[in-house]
DNA sequence: AGCGGTCAAGTTGAT
DNA sequence: ATCAACTTGACCGCT
């Protein structure tokens, strides 16, 4: 049976994770600026050891890390270093605390960069912005030990196939760290899975494959078969994305999420494979717990 | 204490 | 040409 996973937040469980604002930054001291981050992040490393904990004992398998588990890290005036922080050594402890904890429990942690990080830009500037963002979520990787950090392609620019070739040409420039844990996933609006498989297959990055979005925007293959090709692009255990439409099927929009999974949404082929499957649905922990009792059969 | 406006970033597609 | 939708709630300033 798969391993269900958990994505950034908590709907009754009261594990927070905080952010700020830059313009409430910009109303700051320097040394005021960066006791407000060092209180966040260091909340935030102890919520992801809480959330750990919460995963463990829950039967929940994974947990996806918010982007803005370190609050504006990347950002051109108010971005930070964590040794700039008057608790820098100890939130890097707490997070590689997190990743004993994490290894100790068999809870894998992964990361999903937003909408913003893209590697087909035209645009070199946004594709030098988008690095700098997966430095800073490989950088936290490393430390609890995440094995995934999933992007989507982006915009196609009305060229698909050089929007393809841009997107290959900066995956070969990328170091370690980030390469290692990189993965594509296929999206609602322009990247189908027949899109992104040809580029994961000649490039070794694992393919995430999101059936909801492949439903949203198909591209002629069945989902056994899209199953299949994404499992082969693995060399560690597969992760793939469930989640319903929040107004069913056959409504104007079926791309928000539904509170809770339909389990007549989740594919019949997925129910044996030894694969991680992140709940993407609004109703949090509640979804994934509903889901695991509806695949047990009770 | 409670309320509501606001929040870094890019692209697409509806209007 | 403009703007909401993606994620999505939480923060902060004001009363």
């Amino acid at each position: 049976m798969p391993q269900l996973g958990l994505c950034c937040l908590f709907q009754e469980e009261p594990i927070k994770f905080r952010v700020t604002t830059a313009r409430h930054l910009g109303t700051l001291s320097l040394s005021g600026r960066a006791a407000k981050l060092s209180t966040l992040c260091l909340h935030n490393a102890q919520a992801l050891r809480d959330a750990i904990h919460f995963c463990s004992r829950h039967g929940i398998g994974a947990f996806r890390v918010n982007s803005r588990i370190l609050p504006l890290k990347t950002h051109p005036d108010f971005g930070y270093e964590l040794h700039q922080l008057p608790h820098g050594a100890e939130i890097e402890g707490c997070f590689l605390e997190c990743g004993q904890t994490a290894a100790e429990l068999q809870i894998r942690l992964s990361f999903h960069p937003d909408q913003f990080t893209l590697l087909s830009s035209p645009n070199p500037e946004i594709t030098r912005k988008s690095i700098v963002e997966l430095a800073y979520q490989a950088e936290v990787a490393e430390w609890i030990g995440a094995d995934v950090i999933n992007i989507h392609g982006g915009g196609a620019y009305g060229d698909k196939a050089s929007a393809l070739k841009r997107i290959a040409r900066a995956i070969e420039q990328l170091d370690g760290a980030i390469r290692s844990r990189l993965t594509l996933e296929n999206d609602e609006r322009v990247y189908t899975p027949s899109d992104l498989l040809p580029l994961c297959r000649a490039h070794q990055i694992p393919f995430v494959y999101d059936v909801h979005h492949h439903r949203c925007l198909p591209d002629g293959l069945t989902v056994e078969e899209v199953t299949g090709m994404a499992l082969k692009t693995w060399n560690r255990p597969p992760l793939f994305h469930i989640s319903s439409p929040k107004e069913g099927w056959g409504q104007p929009n079926t791309n928000r999420h539904h509170d809770y999974i339909d389990i007549a949404d989740f594919p019949d082929c997925w129910r044996q494979l030894d694969i991680t499957i992140d709940v993407e649905a609004k109703a949090k922990e509640l979804a994934v717990a509903q889901l695991r009792r509806q695949l047990a059969g009770i």
